[in-house]
RNA sequence: GCCCAUAUGGCUCAGGGGUAGAGCACUUCCUUGGUAAGGAAGAGGUCGUGAGUUCAAGUCUCACUAUGGGCUCCA
């Protein structure tokens, strides 16, 4: 066996470690290495190790699962002792004497009714043991450490030296709400030194645009504990942003044939009842009485725009009719899941419901999809999308969702769109195609969003007249693109690290006069963007030439813009290019056409 | 909501049972400089909120609020 070799990988794919394969085995061999299989060893002997670790310094410790993970590994333990960040050097030093020890690992097995009595003290292995099938289990030990696993495993503890411990953390027994919570530690472990190192690096510079971070430094957004979690203020520059991705996005819906609506914040209960969402969303949403009537203020907007249809009667030849609205929702989220813009209370929607003929469903589905498409274009999104299917609690009849569901599919797959599919992931009232992006640590947040509904419209009563003047009832199409401004900046901040494009840059431009008998020029220049549209600054404080380009540059706007007294005598500008810092220099004209030509790249 | 952690001037952070400190930012003055920090002076904090322990609490304890890392859920 050589040195190198931590497992074998059979024809089926599944991994084989050394201390099942014996000695002769004829399988393709595992190097340590950072393949996926090999870090499947390494990371889960890691946590083998930790765990191993965390029984010498916290004896009555009792473990749970402990799996290798998307991003590393974890163990699930019970521990009498409150463990936090700081514990988990000393937990890291003690894994490195563990490692010192060379012990190898070995394997044996035992009938499940042998292990059952082996770990007859252990309540939370016996868990474990409820939750597997085969008859024969196995035990891996190391030293005086062993544990129930299924593996694999490196052969010996000399393979491990590459890890860190990232973060400790609560999780409830077996993913269950009700259950109890035990302690989860989360590690990483590669082959090598350099992987590891660049692993962290990549994890602080994902820190560093981080778009809580961004936004505080840009003065885009703020929130404030006086006026509650989860609800943003919206700073100067950061409602700039946001207007400006309002109206490319006003403009790309009227030009998609959507009409403007707007329904009121508050509703009376009873509209809640009808819709079903007393029952099935009431938990989240925020009620109040008013003169003895109870009101639910909006967590969706499909009741406002059910009502403007209702109001006259609609003819077949109105259909599809698309209502659109920036739907300010508001939505009683868990306090420990509020996080930064992606999650917050209140948040404003670009919604929009479509109501259509059944046999229009297939069409308007695909046209959405295609304005999905055009969005993430423009800012270069990478995005996934997945069919959603009814969830425990929901209403309306099986044949309606079955019907709704595959209307969805076949919309996706009559154009080879690929999808995945989300099973019981649903909204109560209908199945839905979600559009994940991807942020820029690799976290998938669900954004825009296409559901089919064939229930409110009937709780509702809405129709419309048909060919054969007969009434029917038409079908809601409810969907999002971006799902909501305050999330889709929070990601579109850290996609771009804070350097918008210059269709969305709240500032963008600023001129820095070289001296103060420059500055007339400057506010000049700023005067003529301001006629154009463009954002512009002017900074002529009292600093140092040096210092006030480097605020400038600090500011991650598309244009600094140098003028001194070259530029005043011929009229032009000196631009520096905040990707190349190269500079060149452009009559105030062509600059101009530069600006408004490059504004044009925001149309969708 | 649950587990763990954190909370000191606008920001980043140091300190620590005897009454608060740095850098940046801010104000004023000098400096008018051609591409990432010129110099000087000044102002600014009941140390998140409320209780408790103590002769004495910003420092210790508890509760609450907010934030961070997770669990669960969602745009």
């Amino acid at each position: 066996m050589s040195e190198n070799i931590i497992g074998y990988i059979d024809e089926q794919g599944n991994i084989i470690d050394t201390q099942s394969a014996g000695d002769n085995c004829q399988a393709t061999p595992i190097e340590y290495d950072n393949s996926e299989a090999s870090l499947e060893i390494i990371r889960h002997s890691t946590a083998h190790l930790m765990a191993q670790a965390i029984s010498e310094l916290y004896p009555n410790a009792q473990f749970f699962v402990g799996p290798v993970v998307d991003e590393g590994f974890y163990y699930d333990f019970r521990v009498d002792e409150q463990i936090g960040e700081n514990d988990l050097k000393a937990i890291e030093k003690k894994m490195k004497e563990l490692i010192k020890k060379k012990y190898t690992i070995e394997k044996y097995e035992m009938s499940k009714t042998e292990a059952l009595e082996k770990f007859a003290h252990d309540d939370l292995k016996q868990k474990v043991m409820e939750r597997i099938e085969d008859d024969t289990l196995s035990v891996y030990k190391q030293g005086d450490f062993e544990d129930l696993c299924r593996g694999p495993h490196v052969p010996s503890l000399r393979f491990l030296h590459n890890f860190k411990l990232t973060r400790v953390a609560g999780a409830y027994l077996g993913g269950d709400e009700k259950a109890e919570m035990l302690t989860r530690i989360y590690g990483i472990a590669f082959a090598d030194k350099e992987s590891l190192k660049a692993h962290i690096t990549m994890l602080e510079e994902a820190k560093k645009r981080d778009h809580r971070k961004l936004g505080a430094e840009m003065e885009l957004f703020m929130f404030n504990e006086e006026a509650g979690a989860g609800l943003p203020f919206w700073m100067p520059k950061g409602a700039k942003l946001r207007y400006k991705l309002e109206s490319i996005l006003h403009k790309a819906h009227l030009m998609r044939g959507y009409e403007p609506v707007r329904g009121p914040e508050i509703l009376k209960a009873d509209l809640w009842r009808t819709s079903g969402h007393y029952a099935c969303y009431g938990e989240n949403m925020y009620l109040t009485t008013i003169d003895e009537q109870e009101y639910g203020i909006k967590p969706m907007n499909c009741l406002g725009h059910i009502q403007v249809f209702k109001q006259s009667p609609k003819s077949y030849r109105d259909l599809p009719l698309r209502y659109y609205e920036y739907g300010v929702v508001h939505r009683h989220e868990k306090s420990g899941v509020l996080h930064g813009l992606l999650r917050v209370r209140e948040f404003t929607q670009d919604d929009a419901h479509i109501f259509c003929e059944p046999e229009q469903i297939a069409s308007e589905v695909l046209e959405v999809v295609e304005f999905v498409d055009a969005v993430m274009k423009l800012f270069g999104f990478d995005y996934t999308m997945e069919v959603a299917t009814k969830p425990e609690k929901a209403i309306g009849e099986d044949a309606v969702w079955e019907m709704a569901t595959q209307g969805l599919k076949d919309a996706l797959e009559g154009n080879n769109l690929p999808y995945t599919i989300d099973e019981g992931g649903g909204a109560f009232y209908g199945p839905k195609i979600d559009i994940k992006i991807t942020d820029a640590i690799g976290r998938k947040w669900q954004c825009g969003t296409i559901q089919v509904d064939f229930n409110l419209p009937q709780r509702f009563e809405v129709e419309y007249v048909a060919e054969d003047n007969t009434r029917k009832q038409p079908v809601m199409i409810h969907r999002a693109i971006l799902g909501s401004f305050e999330r889709f900046i929070g990601i579109l901040t850290e996609h771009y690290a804070g350097e918008f494009p210059l269709f969305l840059a709240p500032v963008q431009v600023i001129f820095v006069p070289i001296s103060e008998s420059h500055a007339d020029y400057a506010y000049a220049l700023k005067r003529r963007m301001r006629l154009e549209g463009i954002d512009a600054e002017v900074y002529d404080k009292n600093d140092s030439l040096n210092k006030r380009i480097r605020n400038a540059e600090k500011q991650r706007v598309p244009y600094v813009v140098i003028v001194g007294e070259e530029e005043v005598t011929h009229n032009t500008v000196a631009i520096r290019d905040r990707r190349n810092k190269e500079q060149y220099n452009l009559t105030q004209d062509e600059f101009m056409v530069k600006l408004t030509q490059q504004l044009q790249e925001g149309k969708i």
